[in-house]
DNA sequence: CCATTTTGTGGGAGCGTTCCCATGAAAATA
DNA sequence: TATTTTCATGGGAACGCTCCCACAAAATGG
């Protein structure tokens, strides 16, 4: 039934020497002698042996992978933080280990169990839109495993962090939209339990009352990122008695689903109704009039994001400096916005 | 420096029993008494035991990890491929491996390595577009690790393949586009090293003869599939004395990206040129003319795959039955390709 | 009531490494 | 030449688990 795999001790009853000589020599321990080296290493060669990371890991009780745990694959975000992320620990020899949350806090609870089951060296996390008891992340401080937040992070718990500018960028988006000569700009934010959804939210009004703008309440969504219902409140707010003239969305998927509805409406963007996304996703320069938008560093999150972890994995340090990388946003204007 | 990790050793010790039936217990043996059990459980519970599967995959050498490398991420397929995969390894109690081998020849040799040295139970493939050597996946095939390819599929190597009927998908577009009266139709195809380049080319040269169309040379171009030398093509196209009046791209990034181009040349589309893709990508309903594509069961591609390579570990037959399954593809038509 | 089966448990090898310690030979030093 | 140092190697425990085998106590049967 099991297939018989090369190990070392192959190698080294072939050679007739020990198993230990031969762990040196593949392991390019300095005290093997050079001969002795090369017969091992061609030998190995020949029985197309290959190491055994399970037993090694098992051996030095760390798996040399880390986890990355992201709340879903569609959108173009989180796949490129990732790619940032994966060409860091590439490069430090490390393995990624996968899963998204679907969104769900049940999930996210699961595949944290199984982070923590195959003895991953540290975790990268991003929240799902749900996450509102913190309880699965606390095992992995328990237990000195570093953690890594990044995009929807948690502040109830101490542990490094990556964002972006988050009030900074919808206090631009904002602006850019009043210094257009928009007059009632409107705002569809995301869930309250996200710090982001908050950020956005706050840096929105800050830049109306700079402005010396009334903030109205009517004018504000808070929704819960699900993009089918985003229909049913541009609908809303386009039913208004006095409409918006604007709209500053929390993220790009879901301006691009307003740009959607909007011109189904048969209303004119961006002279009707001007708007504002935040991300720049893969589809925002695709959708007709192209999405303004506060560009994010994505892949650069995910490189800071995978560097910080691995620094933390390397200072053995058991407590987790709670470092904040601010990383900044952009704003790139397109036709959603462009006066003409 | 290391710190401790709760072991079964532990949990025996502390109840005064072997760590034999720990194991029992936890692993739902049904020999052991079950108010054994039941301490058990509850200490694990109350001494935050996470079972390691470092060891439980060197002691099974198993790892209950499948491995899944694609060629890149930032177009919406292999994501959505992933998500299907992931769904039924999860399901099945298998995590998964990510890595994306860059397009590049080298990182997915090196990824094929890394898949080893984790001794993953079976790894899931899209080749990359340069591969034209299969040594790396042989070394599979020796060791008797399952392989499944999908997508971009290698012929030359016999294994289980998940692919779309890649042929007719390509001459209904074809025929689309003949039906809509256009008569002289460019295609756009990816490298020849490629199955799917080599199908696509072939759907639509038998589209046109069944029309008792001509095969025009000069309107077939093959590229390698680098987004950015699209312009040239078109621009090439463009040139020509009597230039196509629609053009079928291999796939929809390509399709795209020519439909920008074209735009920027200022024709329009459909009515000087038509234009279809292959996929129906994330993008292609956000680009104005939205652009007709052959969809592809794309979510479904992952979960089939999966399910294959899932039944070729569970059978352990050491050759594998090279079954290959064709899922199908469908016309889906947008403003590209619209008849005003 | 004794022989036999069942049930729950303990002991220990094995999975493939690494790494520390011991050892003998060769080389350097006194 | 005697003694210390260096070098290359071997032996074996450890990593945390599973699983086979053995064994005692309890249950069963005639």
């Amino acid at each position: 039934m099991k297939r018989h795999q090369v190990t070392i001790i192959d190698i080294a009853q072939k050679l007739n020497i020990s198993k230990s000589t031969v762990s040196r020599a593949l392991t390019g321990h300095p005290s093997v002698r050079s001969d002795t080296r090369q017969a091992v290493m061609e030998l190995a060669q020949k029985m197309d042996y290959q190491r055994n990371m399970l037993a090694i890991n098992l051996s030095s009780s760390q798996s040399k992978t880390i986890g990355i745990i992201v709340p879903e694959f569609v959108t173009s975000f989180f796949p490129i933080v990732i790619m940032g992320a994966q060409e860091i620990a590439d490069q430090a020899g490390y393995s990624v280990l996968i899963s998204q949350s679907n969104e769900t806090y049940e999930t996210e609870v699961a595949n944290a169990k199984v982070m923590l089951a195959n003895r991953v060296d540290g975790v990268l996390i991003s929240m799902t839109r749900e996450t509102k008891n913190y309880e699965h992340f606390d095992v992995f401080k328990r237990k000195g495993i570093p953690l890594v937040f990044f995009n929807r992070v948690c502040h109830d718990i101490e542990t490094p962090k990556v964002v972006v500018d988050d009030y900074e960028g919808a206090f631009k988006a904002t602006e850019h939209l009043i210094l257009l000569g928009k007059q009632r700009i409107a705002h569809l934010a995301g869930p309250p339990s996200l710090y982001i959804s908050r950020k956005r939210l706050e840096g929105y009004k800050d830049a109306l009352r700079k402005h010396r703008r009334p903030v109205i309440d009517e004018l504000i969504i808070s929704y819960d990122l699900t993009l089918e219902k985003v229909k049913i409140y541009i609908k809303y707010l386009l039913d208004l008695s006095t409409p918006p003239d604007a709209l500053f969305a929390v993220n790009d998927p879901t301006a691009i689903e307003a740009i959607k509805v909007i011109k189904e409406q048969g209303l004119s963007i961006p002279e009707q109704i001007a708007i504002v996304g935040f991300s720049n996703d893969y589809g925002s320069a695709l959708i007709e009039p192209g999405l303004t938008t506060m560009a994010q560093p994505t892949r650069e999150i995910g490189q800071v994001a995978a560097q910080l972890l691995l620094d933390q994995i390397h200072t053995d340090s058991s407590v987790w400096k709670p470092i904040t990388r601010v990383l900044k946003t952009e704003l790139i204007i397109r036709g959603s916005s462009q006066r003409i």
